[in-house]
DNA sequence: TTGAAAGCGCTAACAT
DNA sequence: ATGTTAGCGCTTTCAA
């Protein structure tokens, strides 16, 4: 079933049809029922792969999610999808795990689905000019922006939280209630990834607080992994260093310290009070519900479909800094 | 930068190289060479839209994927991505919530994007004939079975687990702890959803342990949020109706129960035991440690591919039946 | 082993 | 307002 068939059978031309199907306005309403009924009647879809052959502008916008696997990243790719769907773009995935190279795939990527543009969720901070030079297609990150490498910032768009702010809000909280010895449990202190930006808030702040950066009281974890959390935050209780709460800079992080906490027999928020970034629902749940600084998840999803579509309306390049919400859990309490 | 370029540089003709682009035989090594020189030096790559439309037969399969935003599917799904790219196919993305249509959607997505095959992740139970009938393409259900509709079963393939079954394992595993009252969460009773079969696993056991069935220690949430799970367990509490123990037919469901006890004084396993079925990997570190009963959602997913491609490759519709294994987490213990 | 040419289904000039 | 027709980039007969 093609245009022509439907063309015979309606009886018109095959571009009458097509006028029609694509919604212009020069064809009669007699004709345009017509048509369409014919389209109704036999279900007919026009073969996609045949327009975007020759119209030269696609409908395709691709989301590479690097970084798989981290729950957090589920509501904002959802949002995402719902948001391109409703603006009438096509999405094309690809999913990646950490250590891949998100640009080289989206420069793959582009050329094989004819991409009109690029979203990058989840992605590094490190891109240099010659990493992004292969993109002939304009690209926004989400949840991520270029803080260490060389590529300017006029050369693609972002959304995201300000990192480091929030870290230091977290800090704040704790410092608020009356902490001084504050531990953080950290992937990295240098990956280039939203972790090394929290861990530069939690230093910034301890250091207007007038609180010691003791690196004994650092738990560097190597991972973003509930596993690996939870290694390194026994490690960290087992050393001795005495610390009365802990800042965890993602909320599954903090959820396996809550567990090795308590193993080693010290319940939150009684005797060490701990907070996180992100903002999952289950946290929300968990005992003690976790206090985190919730990301505006949904937002930053169709944000970034907005700035891309923006761009591809002949926009410039912006960068959006969204601020989390504090959710009070029971995770945090004065020192003992 | 076509083909025809790519051929003009090689000095060769466009049939060359779309020989060596498809890995024909017939090349002299010397002219293979020479082309992927070409190839290469450009990154060339081939549009796909001209691709598909010559091609009668695409290698894209649909991935319907039902019940958006619950993080239980999200592993299936990342397997199945995996999977299929592993195998040289394309995949299709469409979200749905549960309240849409997914075969309907399915159908428009098969002519828009001339699927080869469609994966229905998380879908219905009642399909029937007609609700079937405009697909023209073999689909595979992943995570559920047609129990409940009269689409005959050589109609569909499927990989999911025994949720009665399991339903079942799950409650012999409190009564072997010694608990006589065990309680029921539960989105709805009927809903035709693997609540259903799990409310029917529950049911059944309850009977072959020679216990009685009490409608009142069962909690419809209707839904399966967190926030629904909450509120039904509070109000299964807060109704006085006595039990040692809860059976929440989802982990996420699990979690929102545990924290419901908690408030209500009724420390879990101490003084309610609590079990479930689906195994996050996030209830393996909140407090306490969810028992449960884990999907092997990594091969639910890949099997879902391995089923799809056999059925494109001639093979037959198949049913495929997983077993979940227990979880030992700290969740439950003998009744107090 | 290689090349020439037809045609996949559609859109968009251009004609009428 | 409607029809005719030339491609879009590719694969695939069919010839050489």
């Amino acid at each position: 079933m093609t245009i022509k068939d439907i063309a015979r059978l309606a009886g018109v031309s095959v571009s009458t049809v097509s006028r029609v199907l694509n919604h212009h306005p020069d064809v009669s309403e007699a004709i345009r029922a017509q048509v369409l009924a014919v389209v109704e009647e036999h279900h007919f879809i026009p073969n996609t792969a045949a327009r975007r052959l020759v119209q030269p502008q696609g409908n395709t916008v691709g989301v590479i999610r690097s970084g798989n696997g981290d729950p957090f990243y589920a509501p904002i790719f959802s949002a995402m999808e719902e948001a391109l769907r409703a603006r009438g773009w096509r999405m094309c995935l690809r999913q990646l795990h950490y250590s891949d190279d998100e640009l080289a795939c989206a420069a793959e990527l582009e050329r094989a689905e004819r991409l009109r543009g690029i979203i990058l969720l989840g992605g590094r901070f490190d891109y240099s000019e010659a990493m992004a030079a292969p993109l002939g297609v304009p690209f926004v990150c989400c949840t991520h922006r270029n803080l260490f490498g060389d590529l300017s910032p006029d050369r693609y768009s972002s959304v995201a939280i300000d990192d480091e702010a929030a870290a230091w809000r977290a800090v704040e909280v704790l410092y608020a209630l009356g902490h001084r010895s504050i531990a953080l449990l950290v992937p990295s202190r240098q990956d280039h990834s939203p972790g090394e930006l929290r861990f530069r808030g939690y230093c910034r702040a301890l250091e207007a607080f007038g609180l010691p950066l003791a690196p004994e009281r650092i738990a560097v974890s190597g991972s973003y992994s509930l596993a690996d959390a939870y290694r390194a935050t026994l490690a960290l209780i087992d050393s001795g260093t005495p610390f009365t709460a802990l800042f965890a800079v993602s909320d599954l992080m903090a959820a396996a310290a809550i567990r090795a906490l308590h193993e080693r027999g010290r319940p939150v928020p009684r005797d060490c009070s701990v907070i996180a970034i992100d903002g999952l629902e289950l946290t929300e749940y968990t005992l003690p519900p976790l206090t985190t600084l919730v990301q505006p998840a949904a937002e930053l999803g169709w944000q970034s479909v907005e700035l891309m579509l923006d761009l591809l309306d002949g926009g410039a390049h912006r960068h959006i800094l969204l601020t989390p919400e504090l959710r009070a859990g029971a995770s945090v309490a004065p020192p003992p």
